[in-house]
DNA sequence: GCGACAG
DNA sequence: ATCTTGTCGC
């Protein structure tokens, strides 16, 4: 039953949220962000990971890796089917803070997708979503924009909002919608 | 079965 | 997210 091993999952997320380290982060240390997006089609997924300076959010490079699609999306259980290609786009890339689609603590078991994301990591990630979710814990979420803000890992709230309120381009991160973009990106010339 | 929420 | 016709607003 997929459900009970959800359930377990759900446990899962609870314990690994009690390992999100929530501190002020000096953003004057910040000299590059990074930020990923995941798009689909059939049965792939395509990371796009930009790389770009901080504050003047100067793109520094980019780029897009395709991995075969693994797990359907389940509301609150992002991150099966994101980690992975996530992960894959990550490999050998460095940078200060990372900006992840979807939600850090502002998640029903206050673990999202950028809190996973986060601990695998270790590095400061903040989750960056579009909507938010129907429950997550207080004052876990701040809204940028049309950006709606949550910590993911090794940073505090109020840092993290600074940070995405530097990078707000249209209502949103500028690097995450330039991941977007090259994420749906229609570059389709191989074999 | 109902209810339903990141992408 | 993606697919995809039609409609509304600027």
């Amino acid at each position: 039953m997929v459900n009970q091993n959800l359930k377990k999952i759900a446990e899962v997320q609870k314990k690994l949220s009690e390992r999100i380290v929530e501190k002020p982060l000096n953003i004057e240390k910040v000299k590059t962000v990074g930020a990923v997006d995941v798009s689909y089609r059939r049965n792939v997924a395509k990371a796009a990971f930009v790389l770009c300076s901080f504050p003047k959010c100067e793109i520094i490079k980019t780029k897009i890796v395709k991995t075969e699609v693994t797990f359907p999306y389940i509301p609150t259980f992002f991150f099966l089917r994101e980690t992975k290609p996530i992960l894959i786009a990550l490999k050998g890339e460095d940078f200060d803070v990372l900006l992840v689609e979807g939600h850090g603590k502002a998640h029903p078991r206050g673990f999202g997708l950028a809190c996973h994301i986060g601990i695998l990591i270790q590095k400061p990630t903040i989750g960056v979503a579009k909507k938010p979710l129907k429950a997550y814990p207080p004052n876990s979420l701040v809204k940028v924009g049309k950006a709606y803000i949550s910590v993911g890992n090794l940073i505090d709230l109020e840092s993290a909002k600074k940070i995405i309120e530097e990078l707000n381009e249209k209502g949103y991160p500028k690097p995450l919608r330039i991941a977007d973009k090259l994420s749906k990106g229609s570059e389709d010339a191989e074999t």
